[in-house]
RNA sequence: GGCUCCGUAGCUCAGCUGGAUAGAGCACUUGACUUCGAAUCAAUAGGUCGGGGGUUCGAAUCCCUCCGGGGUCACCA
């Protein structure tokens, strides 16, 4: 049990007591939060218990702080004071810092791990865009973001899967065919009107080239549908091979790529509409069928089927939903761009007709990216003239700081990406900074090595020789990391893992400039490789979860 | 207009299930390398938490209202 809990549990028997010997009254006493106080005077946790108590007590709540601290005598406490209007300071006894960074320490690359999420069946759908062309940079803030949040998820217990949706089916995969034949016919010669709605993007003419290297004209002696059906699935498979690729090179991997088109071949798609159909949540007019959306709170209602006989794609989109139900995941969360919000209420809507609860579906509305560069804001790609891709940021900035960049914000924040200093090999790059204290502490460990003095003579009992303000300041903030962990994914919040990781670097390198490790007394020394040890780790586990590599060197 | 996100230091943003003197990075100013990596550290300075009401012991945080800015409102996907 670590400290928190009993602490907490202290408190809770203290209150207990209290109420016992009729000091106060109260039939259900408020949860007890613990928190670190704002400042170091107000000792190592802090709780307004009382103040909450107090409320329902109707008691003035330094009475109810006095009543707890008189029978609190436990031996780790070394005294609990009360403040302010009401809250309750402990200060412990200094020896929970070392078997706090004993534990830590023992549990080597397993710090930050927990049960907290109870093994829930969770699954995390993300980036799911369309196969018609490179990524850009919006998909890749949603790429980053959603990666890692798998990890986090992972790392606090909750059996994660992670899926991309493959909208490979419908009319942007027809104007794909349709896109790449205008090409093709073009790069033999013909003279041809582009479709309205095609793609006009490079990549398009590029795989056109290749069909044309490849097969020459032989197509043109196809019937024009076989011809557009070969090239279709050319394409596809291409346009999800460069997805694969790009996302690969971020470090991005899925568990599972679902495609849309087996939800019309299987029956699927027709079953669910039956279902909804049966239970009268689907209801017929103008010749199409209709989703009662607006029972679930949106604007209208929604077509499903139209009324030439061709499904939506939210008619998909919902067989998609009770596909994944029907899996067993007990909690869905969809990662979307900010312009697909509307289209929450009427998934959920769906979800809730089909008999599960609409709670299970969490969509996590991503905010769009400006790119700056010379605080200029980039509309478009030098190179091609459209929007700018994830490769070619990639290409500019590199995955770690293109991750950091994406993941440090607020999902619900825009986000202003400064390339310039993303690419800046300095001390304005909060990525360099948490890398550099990472390198910094291996070669702390190589000069060790040269001087024969290894990790594993380490002392866990000396640990208590790390009692200055800098290493008890850089022990406590270690040993938030685990909370930090299960409050970030409760929250679905990796953007703290990205602040606690880039505020722990900076506590390390406060501590490596006041206390010497190297040229001190052996025992302090190898104490304070403990501590460095720790930090080493936890930043290790930390930009595991962000996807960012930690290097040795830099 | 409806829905939604944002508005906090010069800039970019944390903090928001109510708590103590509102934080960080960058930029600015000043200082620290003959000793473990100066891609670092230390110090100074910087604020009507968009405005106004309300709720209460206490509000950046909750409620109402107004003002800015972004997104979105298809039988497209």
């Amino acid at each position: 049990m670590d400290i928190k809990e009993l602490l907490q549990k202290a408190i809770y028997q203290a209150a207990h007591q209290a109420i016992a010997d009729g000091v106060f009254a109260s039939h259900e006493l408020p949860q007890i939060i613990l928190e670190v106080p704002p400042q170091k005077e107000f000792g190592d946790f802090a709780t307004n218990f009382s103040m909450q108590a107090a409320r329902a007590a109707k008691t003035n709540p330094r009475v109810i702080a006095e009543a707890i601290v008189a029978r609190m005598q436990e031996t780790w406490l070394d005294k609990a004071v009360i403040a302010g209007p009401g809250f309750i300071n402990f200060y412990l006894k200094s020896d929970w810092l070392y078997t706090m960074l004993r534990d830590i320490l023992s549990q080597g690359e397993n710090y930050g791990n927990s049960q907290f999420g109870e093994k829930e069946r969770v699954q995390v759908e993300y980036v799911s865009a369309n196969p018609t062309g490179p990524l850009h940079v919006g998909h890749g803030r949603g790429a980053a973001v959603g990666s890692a949040l798998v990890n986090l998820l992972k790392a606090a217990g909750y059996d994660v899967a992670s899926e991309y949706y493959i909208n490979d089916a419908g009319n942007q995969i027809d104007n794909l065919a349709a896109s790449v034949h205008a090409r093709y016919l073009e790069l033999l010669g013909q003279e041809v009107e582009f479709p309205a709605d095609g793609y006009h993007g490079q990549d398009i003419i590029e795989t056109a080239q290749r069909i044309v290297d490849k097969v020459g004209d032989s197509y043109l002696a196809k019937p024009v549908l076989e011809r557009l059906a070969i090239l279709k699935e050319i394409a596809l498979k291409e346009k999800l091979a460069a997805l694969k690729a790009d996302l690969a090179a971020f470090n991005v991997q899925f568990d599972v790529w679902f495609s849309e088109c087996t939800l019309h071949q299987n029956g699927a798609l027709t079953e669910t509409c039956q279902v909804l159909k049966d239970n009268g949540s689907i209801y017929e007019k103008d010749g199409a069928l209709w989703l009662k959306s607006t029972a679930c709170g949106d604007d209208k209602d929604r077509v499903v089927i139209r009324d030439n006989g061709i499904p939506t794609y939210l008619a998909a989109d919902i067989a998609y939903h009770r596909n994944k139900l029907d899996r067993g995941f007990n909690q869905l969360i969809n990662i979307w761009g900010a312009d697909h919000h509307g289209y929450i209420c009427r998934v959920k809507a769906a979800i809730g007709a089909l008999g599960y609860s609409p709670e299970q579906l969490e969509v996590l509305i991503v905010q769009m990216v400006s790119l700056y560069r010379s605080g200029q804001l980039v509309k478009m790609s030098k190179r091609t003239g459209q929007s700018v891709t994830l490769s070619e940021l990639i290409e500019e900035v590199g995955t770690d700081a293109a991750r950091f960049f994406f993941i440090m914000r607020s999902l619900d924040s825009q986000l202003d990406f400064d390339l310039d200093l993303a690419k800046s090999k300095s001390n304005e790059n909060p990525v360099y900074y948490i890398q550099y204290a990472y390198a910094r502490i291996a070669s702390i460990f190589r000069q060790a090595a040269e001087d024969g003095i290894s990790l594993e003579e380490i002392d866990y009992t000396k640990l208590d020789l790390l009692a200055s303000e800098w290493e008890v300041d850089l022990i406590k903030k270690l040993g938030e990391y685990q909370e930090e962990i299960a409050d970030a994914a409760k929250e679905r919040a990796p953007h703290r893992i990205a602040r606690y990781v880039h505020d722990l670097a900076g506590q390390f390198h406060t501590f490596y400039n006041q206390c010497r490790i190297k040229g001190v007394d052996r025992d302090l020394q190898l104490a304070r490789m403990g501590l460095a040890l720790a930090v080493q780790t936890t930043i290790r586990h930390a930009l595991g979860i962000l996807g960012i590599s930690a290097p040795e060197k830099m």
